[in-house]
DNA sequence: GCGATCAGGT
DNA sequence: CACACCTGATCGC
């Protein structure tokens, strides 16, 4: 698998060399056009960086030529599942290799050093003060925080509730269970949300005043009454306005029992804190959905990916992770607050939603800004372009986590960030795939796959031609179609939304194949629900007279097992391909930043409230492996000690640094040193591919910068250096490695 | 008519 | 499964 970027595959012409004589005679007779798709031939473009997910990761690799990196090779061809994170430490070495020297060890530098101190302060704008209404209906009470009480227009909206599945009414149903809910599991939740004691006492005043003010809500499952859980506001959460944001629910299994029920609101007895509720009646504007806990971080007054909340009380700062519906659903062009995202999704949110540019602020990836107190972090999320994750350092030291989605992958525990940042108090944690069925292989893998597939697919139909049609999302999924388009030397079209949405990824690589000419292109991108064949018929309908055939490409962590359907002109084939981690892989992300507390942030079913379960045992550890002396991880500490380094020939050129390999897993910490051992090094350049998209390692430092971003604002920006070496020699300190002890790394592929 | 939300479907 | 949308219906302005 490995061996992606060497093997040299056909294009589509050469494919169908033989064919396209034929080809060109039919095409002849039925267009005169032909363009069937004998796209330009001279565009054999090297399939490079099938793996390169943004122009970032494309940079990194230029910068490491010549640069002696030791690489990792995982060997995940032959197994099911590569276990893509024994990369790891290898690179994290690879991405400081440009000053790197094995040989030359720095002298150790001192923490202090390392970590970009704070430093501008910026102050929010529109920040704390003034908090607007996220939606201009101020006129209309509802929406107002404040109407918490007053509340009383009921929803104007009264759509006929369709068959309710139960959730609206529900909700507040839930309210009540969750004050009188038994502990469960859902306990353990409640508790790691309401830490101090501090934060539950203000919670329960919260909520009392909710009760009260409650019953304004009606029927709507923002009238639900739940705890609040805006911690770290004191001040805020005094206010009248508080009612409505943070609510802390109570997950409870209530609901999911209410729920199921599906039946009318008639059982609605529960809930009993509301006082009068009023029906539906003409209540002007629509309430907003109570927010849930996980949306605001705890200890700021920070929202992430919460747009459909309305004016979340207490809230100054928005967040948004990616441009992805389910997470910037809610925000449009009325917004307005300070809101913080990368400068791909904010160019995605200038282009499509149009929210007034003085609201919005970019943090590039490892870039560190201040604002409202807080040290902010962006940090690449290998999942859709211009995804990143947030992390929060808080002016107490507190160090908070936000995924938004992200795939796990190796190269994020080589972030300089975590390693001198070991302590993070709470991680909200994207667990889509929180299952262990749900493993799946490395991207690189899935795209692989995808390129043997269709080029089967086309050489066993040498004398067709063949429109080839792959689902996408506006965002997401472009290293399966750009390695389709390089490999074959297709030309790309898709929607102009699409097209536009593409043109602000900076990714130079997908606009080259692009063209805007859906004749001249064989190969198409259209949204992921019309790759199923009533909607591929249809689709070709229009083509047919371009094309023989249509195959369609569905990619999605979904098609597992899906079996690919061969029509005689219309086919279709799922790809593998996640954008989000296997359990597996979140199982060693857990373990390797041993958060103190961890928050999914994912729903489980259709309330919101009611989010996945983390594994306790991934972060809260209690057996002797997590009392070694040396209070980190051995393998890197190993390695760091090595005096000397050998440099396997390529055949072993496998690295594996993390002291557990797929033979050991099995058997216990013993073993791991063992494996340790196997650790080499290998200079190397192009394996970068093996990575999938993790720009991650681009930007390994310590050191920091200061500059000025496009607000003008003076930030923080790490840059790579020979702080990079002094890193490893830190990793003598314990105090600084601690981030890789021992206990999670022995077990960390010890599945089962 | 456009914008926005929501339910339902894929 | 439930990803990340789509689509259609319903309202509000």
């Amino acid at each position: 698998m490995s061996n992606v970027g060497k093997i040299r595959l056909k294009t589509f012409s050469e494919l169908q060399a033989t064919a396209e004589i034929s080809l060109r005679i039919e095409t002849d007779k039925t267009k005169p056009t032909e363009d069937n798709g004998h796209r330009t031939p001279e565009k054999k473009s090297p399939r490079k960086s099938r793996a390169a997910t943004t122009a970032r990761k494309s940079k990194k690799q230029e910068g490491n030529l010549g640069v002696v990196t030791v690489t990792s090779t995982v060997k995940r061809s032959s197994k099911k599942t590569p276990l893509p994170g024994q990369m790891r430490i290898d690179a994290f070495f690879k991405s400081a290799s440009k000053n790197y020297k094995v040989e030359t060890p720095l002298p150790p530098i001192s923490s202090s050093k390392k970590i970009s101190p704070p430093v501008v302060k910026r102050k929010e704008p529109a920040g704390a003060k003034g908090r607007k209404r996220l939606f201009d209906d101020s006129t209309t009470t509802s929406s107002t925080t404040s109407t918490w009480s007053d509340h009383k227009p009921p929803q104007k909206r009264v759509q006929p509730l369709r068959s309710a599945k139960g959730k609206e009414n529900l909700s507040e149903l839930d309210v009540i269970d969750l004050c009188s809910e038994d502990d469960d599991e859902r306990t353990i939740k409640e508790e790691e949300r309401t830490p101090s004691p501090v934060k539950a006492s203000k919670q329960v005043a919260i909520s009392d005043q909710k009760t009260n003010s409650a019953s304004s809500k009606p029927t709507s499952p923002e009238g639900s009454n739940r705890s609040m859980s805006l911690l770290g506001m004191g001040s805020n959460v005094s206010s009248p306005d508080i009612g409505q944001g943070l609510l802390r629910s109570t997950p409870s299994r209530k609901t999911k029992e209410i729920k199921k029920p599906k039946t009318p609101p008639s059982t609605n007895s529960k809930r009993i804190k509301k006082p009068t509720t009023p029906p539906a009646t003409n209540s002007k504007q629509r309430k907003p959905k109570p927010c849930p806990p996980y949306k605001v971080v705890e200890g700021t007054t920070f929202c992430v990916d919460g747009f459909q909340f309305g004016d979340v009380a207490g809230v100054t700062h928005y967040f948004l992770t990616h441009y992805h519906a389910d997470h910037y659903i809610g925000l449009t062009k009325k917004f307005s607050h300070p809101l913080y995202m990368s400068p791909i999704t904010a160019r995605l949110v200038r282009l499509f939603i149009k929210v007034d540019e003085k609201y919005i602020h970019e943090i590039d990836v490892d870039e560190t800004v201040m604002v409202d107190n807080v040290e902010v972090t962006a940090i690449e999320a290998n999942h859709c372009p211009g995804a990143v994750m947030f992390f929060f350092k808080l002016s107490s030291g507190e160090c908070i986590l936000h995924t938004g989605d992200f795939r796990a992958c190796s190269e994020m525990e080589s972030l300089p960030l975590f390693w001198n940042n070991t302590n993070i108090d709470l991680l909200y944690l994207d667990t889509t795939y929180l299952n262990k069925n749900y493993n799946f292989c490395h991207q690189s893998e899935s795209v692989d796959r995808a390129l043997h597939l269709v080029g089967a697919f086309i050489e066993k139909n040498p004398f067709k031609r063949i429109l080839i049609v792959c689902g996408s999302y506006v965002i997401g999924k472009e290293k399966i179609w750009l390695a389709l388009a390089e490999a074959f030397s297709l030309k790309v079209w898709t929607e102009s939304s699409r097209s536009d949405a593409i043109s602000c990824l900076g990714w130079d690589d997908l606009q080259v194949v692009l063209t805007d000419d859906p004749t001249k292109a064989n190969l198409h991108v259209i949204p992921m629900g019309k790759i199923s064949y009533p909607s591929l018929v249809e689709y070709f309908s229009q083509f047919e007279d371009q094309y023989d055939m249509l195959l369609g490409i569905r990619p999605s962590g979904w098609e597992k097992n899906s079996k690919p359907s061969f029509g005689k002109k219309i086919s279709t084939i799922g790809i593998e391909y996640s954008e989000h981690s296997s359990y597996k892989e979140l199982e060693r992300f857990v373990r390797f930043l041993k958060p103190k507390r961890v928050i999914s942030t994912v729903p489980v079913g259709r309330d919101l409230f009611v989010t996945g379960d983390v594994p306790k045992i991934w972060y809260q550890y209690q057996g002797p492996a997590s009392m070694l002396s040396t209070g980190f991880q051995r393998s890197i500490s190993t390695f760091l000690t090595t005096p000397k380094r050998t440099v396997p020939n390529a055949s072993a050129s496998e690295m594996m640094l993390s002291p557990l390999k797929e033979s050991c897993s099995d058997h216990g910490e013993e073993d791991s040193m063992e494996c340790v051992s196997i650790v080499s090094i290998k200079s190397s350049v192009s394996e970068n591919t093996n990575i999938g998209a993790c720009p991650i390692p681009e930007k390994v430092h310590l050191s920091e910068t200061r500059g000025t971003n496009n607000k003008g604002v003076i930030t923080t920006r790490t840059e790579d250096s020979k702080e990079a070496i002094k890193m490893k020699d830190s990793a003598k300190e314990p105090a600084i490695v601690r981030r890789l002890t021992s206990d999670a790394s022995d077990d960390w592929l010890s599945y089962s």
